[in-house]
DNA sequence: TCCAAGTCCTGTATGC
DNA sequence: TGCATACAGGACTTGG
């Protein structure tokens, strides 16, 4: 499933590709892949067509592409459309998105939902998404801490790799909360970028049990849990990510090796590369937890 | 039939 | 009592 370093990796991806060019063609094959576009699939395809990818960025799982100004594309199509000067491309892949960037005669992926054509033609971009929980949107820019972002995700608090990501002002507000650590992970408005994966990587290698509370959590042991969440970060984003199946690849279509390195998540019947008790999994918000009974030991108080 | 899981929405709880 | 905020849980989705 697409987290912060697999979303990185594909806008590294993008970056590298389709930066720089511009939209010819905009084909919306599946109107739920664009449903976050209040204005339809027709708008999407109009507002976007003529437009010129300035910059690909990124917060947490979210994904953008910049726009430049629609009159800055020599060969646009739609000159009278509206100017939309600090606009982006918005995207989240969901549990299965994949932005693919293939040449034009390689056949439609099953699950190909919208495709980009660039004047000049040569390669595409395709959004490729089997369970339709990912999905694209034009979105205004607007600042916020002095970070431009997509309007739709001002709220979307920044990730650790970020340099705005203040590891003691999170820590602070994790402490304050009246919930389990791992449910305080996944709050996106708390700390971005974080799923199900790194969030039971991070939890095993700071020691901590998913229903510690929040609140039982010391200032150290905060500060050693977001080193811990940094750490698995960096590693899984050096291995191109954590790619179960095929529903995980970069644009090239490649998959990532960091499943290799999990020591709980997936790992439940096999044994702790630590202290080599068995992985357990818990249900947890109607999907899993992995943790290692000797490594991460139940708490008293535990916030199930 | 169940499972995978990120986000959004809604209902409930809590505090002022 | 009423409001704002925090929190919890379900719905959505598709293919194995």
């Amino acid at each position: 499933m697409p987290e912060l370093p697999e979303v990185e990796v594909v806008r590294r991806g993008v970056a590298a590709h389709v930066v720089d060019r511009t939209v010819a063609d905009v084909e919306v094959l599946h109107p739920r892949a664009v449903r976050k576009h209040s204005a339809g699939a027709g708008d999407f395809a109009t507002r976007l067509t003529g437009r010129r990818l300035v910059a690909a960025r990124r917060r947490g799982k979210y994904l953008w592409l910049e726009l430049g100004d629609a009159a800055e594309a020599a060969a646009s199509t739609v000159a009278a459309s509206p100017k939309a000067a600090g606009e982006a491309l918005l995207t989240h892949l969901g549990m299965s998105g994949q932005l693919r960037v293939q040449p034009e005669h390689v056949p439609d992926e099953k699950h190909l939902r919208v495709r980009l054509r660039f004047d000049g033609g040569g390669d595409e971009l395709r959004f490729v998404d089997q369970r339709t929980f990912g999905g694209l949107s034009l979105a205004s820019l607007v600042s916020v801490n002095d970070v431009l972002v997509p309007a739709p995700i001002a709220h979307i608090a920044p990730d650790p790799l970020e340099p705005a990501f203040d590891r003691e002002a999170i820590a602070e507000a994790v402490r304050a909360r009246r919930t389990g650590i791992k449910r305080a992970l996944l709050d996106q408005s708390l700390i971005s970028g974080i799923g199900n994966i790194y969030a039971d990587e991070a939890l095993w290698r700071a020691g901590l049990h998913w229903a510690r509370p929040t609140a039982t959590l010391t200032r150290p042991v905060v500060r050693r849990l977001l080193d811990a969440v940094i750490d698995v970060m960096h590693d899984a984003l050096r291995a191109g990510g954590t790619s179960f199946d095929a529903l995980y690849v970069n644009v090239n279509g490649e998959s990532g090796y960091f499943d290799r390195s999990l020591a709980v998540y997936g790992q439940s019947g096999r044994e702790c590369p630590t202290c080599a008790a068995t992985v357990r999994r818990d249900t947890f918000m109607n999907r899993s937890a992995y943790t290692c009974p000797g490594c991460q030991p139940t708490p008293r108080n535990a916030h199930w």
